[in-house]
This record gives structure tokens, sequence and C-alpha cells, in this order.
DNA sequence: GCAAAAGTGTTGTGTCTACACCCATGT
DNA sequence: ACATGGGTGTAGACACAACACTTTTGC
């Protein structure tokens, strides 16, 4: 029996997210945020690599530990895929989910939160974009991860001044209905980078 | 006997800083961070007050949860208050501490960075400022926290454009060697704001 | 030629830093 | 008067959104 002063359980949760055909869309097991349960002495990323496949994820970062209802303890992470690569699974619009415990919904919506600040001051665009693609496709998964419109001039003049976007060689031959074929850009580093660190109150020169 | 499934120790850890004299400082308890290890179904907030007198700090808000060299679990929280209601311990400059625990070296670093980050993007200031103050005793603080130098006349602009500062009533007498008296500010919410959501890629209008 | 899609030029707006200058007080 | 610290005016640099316009393709 545990006596009082033993510790709680403890999980670690992963909220994973990419952005498929314009939608922003969170992997489920079983109708709920994949999780596992820490064995003593298990690093927090190795219970995270038991219930999901971290090594498909193009970028993990923690979120946050919280208490869940049960009084057991809860370390959620945001982890990135591009649909390209992203594992088979229940894939769920963040939009239309099913009915999720409270705690899960919360943790769904910190990180919809924390992917659309970064996405306006970092490179983490990476993690949810395929090796190449056209301004129009990178348009696209903006739209999804940030959850409004986005201008595909604009984007494309932020983020290649930025330099977070590069040239890359070749064109996308246009579809059927025409249209003058469109350049191929990369991210220029595939690690998370800030890009934009003081929006106000920048160091002296 | 605790066998292999039982969970580890989970500690949580407060990092609490203040701007004092132009220095960043960091309250130490014997030599250390201030720590407590977590009751069974205690929530980690009621561990932390056990630490620290949370009652006093103007901010509080989680950092991270990591896994430390003891194996046992750490979630650290970022402290801010400001001097007139610091409580008294030891407090020491951040440039100048003594030997820490590699962890907790890490966490001083990351509460610094974390709070330098927030200082450009959100009223949190407030949490290190009294009540009232001149800009030059604001700058002094900013300084300190930014850990770079600091304009008073663009922090009034920026702060006053933002809507995170507002005049308060009267004046600050000017010292011994003269000077204008200064306007005395005050922050106009007393809770975390953000005051600069979007660098780019804004929604459309 | 015409529609469609991609990409560039340009303008206007807002926010920031830097620095010159003016203001109000003590001695 | 003059030194001292406080505060404003203003100019220049930059980043951004919006939108008109040009380019390149398929049909």
């Amino acid at each position: 029996m545990i006596d009082s002063t033993s510790p709680d359980r403890h999980e670690a949760i992963g909220v994973v997210l990419r952005a498929c055909e314009g939608q922003l869309e969170v992997l489920l097991t079983s109708g709920a945020l994949p999780g596992a349960t820490l064995a003593s002495r298990e690093p927090l990323e190795a219970a995270l690599a038991r219930a999901v496949d971290v090594s498909a994820l193009a970028h993990v970062e923690q979120l946050e530990t919280l208490v869940l209802s049960d009084c057991a303890l809860a370390t959620a992470y945001l982890g990135l895929v591009p649909v390209e690569r992203a594992p088979a699974g229940d894939w769920r619009p963040v939009g239309s989910l099913p009915r999720l415990a409270a705690d899960h919904a919360a943790l769904v919506l910190a990180a919809r939160t924390r992917l659309r600040a970064k996405l306006s001051y970092t490179n983490v665009g990476f993690a949810l974009a395929p090796a190449t693609f056209t301004i129009s496709e990178l348009r696209e998964i903006y739209t999804a991860a940030l959850e409004h419109d986005v201008s595909a001039t604009n984007l494309q003049r932020v983020l290649v001044r930025r330099r977070v976007l590069e040239r890359a060689d070749g064109r996308r031959a246009p579809g059927r209905t025409g249209g003058r074929p469109a350049a191929l850009f990369r991210f220029r580093l595939g690690r998370l980078e800030v890009t934009d660190e003081f929006a106000a109150l920048r160091p002296p020169r």
C-alpha cells in the first residue's frame, strides 16, 4: 500500500500536431491524447516515447506540468510533424474534437496557442513543412497553424527577409489549369531558431 | 521498499528574482534554490508555497519540469517581486552566484532568459516595480532585468504607447543637486498581459 | 487570346532608436 | 547664473500589410 507521503503517478502526454489540407490536426490514441506513465527513474522523454513515435517528429518541446483531476501529475509536450512524415493514427481537426477530458482539451488549446505564438517569432514552421515546397503550399500550412488567413505575398517577404526561407533548386510544374510554375523554397535551418528576438527594448548598438 | 514501477520523488523549485540597485538578484536558501518535495496528492503550487513565500510574490509562472541528476523530477517556477515587498533572505546577484548544482544554475539561466523575453512583449515589469515610480527608477529596474543598458526616453515612449504605463498623481521632489521634479507613473494592470502579440503575420483586418 | 497562378513593385502606416533640444528645480 | 536631472520634438531606419501590376504557364 502507498502511504500518504509517497509520490503520485506521473504521466507524459503528447499533443502532436500536423497541418493537413488547410486544417490543424491533433493525434489521438483511443479517443484521448497519447500518454504513458513514468516508470521509476525513467526520464520524461522516455515515457513520452512510449506513447508517441517521437523519432518521427520534427520538433518537440515541453508545454507544461499540471495536476490532473485525479491528482496525478502530467507533463505535456508539443510535437510537430509534417503531413508527409506523420505516422498513421487517429488524426482529428482541432476545431471539431470529440469530447475529451477537461485537462486534455486545455492541453490542446495550450499547444495551439504556443504554436501560433512561435510561428510569429521563430522558424518553427520548418517542423510542419516538407523538405521543399512552394509558397502557396507553405501558405496553406501557416493558415492552418495560425488559424487565420495568411497572404502568400507577405508570408514570402517576411520569411525571406528574416532569412528563414531560402530558394531550393527547380520549380513546381503548374497544374492542368495553367499558371506560372512556382519556385521551390526550403527552410534554411532544421531546428528551432528565434528570428525576431526583441520586438522592443533592443540592446543599444 | 519501493519497487521499480513506483514513481520518483518530485520537487517544486522556486527561482525568485528581484531588481535591486541596478542588479538582478535571486533568492537562495541554504546556498541553493529553495525547493520542497511534493507530498502525496499535493498540488505543485502548494509544495512551492512551502519553499517560498508565494503570497509575497507579484508574479509566478512555471518554467519547466526536468529530471535532476539524481533522477528525481523537479518543476521549476519563476517568481518576481519588487524590492520593496521582497521577503528577507539570502539575495545574490545573478552575475556572481556561489557554486550551485548544475541543475540549479541552468534554472537560474532559464529564469533570466524568460524574464528578458517577456519584458519585451508583455507588461511583466509590473512585478518588479513598486506601486508608483519615476521613469528613472523604472529604467534602473529594466536595466537590471534585461542585463543591458536601457534609454529612459525610449522606455517611457514604448511603455506609454503600448498603454502599459499611465501617469500617477504627483511628482517626485528633486534631490539636493536640483533637477526637474520627476513625474510618477504606475503600471496600468497588476497582472500579466501580452502587449505585442504578433510581431509579424498578424491576422488580416 | 484568355484564364489562372506566381511573383514583384510600390505606397502608406506604424514602431522603433537616437539625439538634439527644451523645462523645472536647487544652489 | 548655472549645474542637474526630467521630458519632448523630430528625424531616420526599418518592418509590415495591402494592393496594383507583371510574369509565365495551360488551354
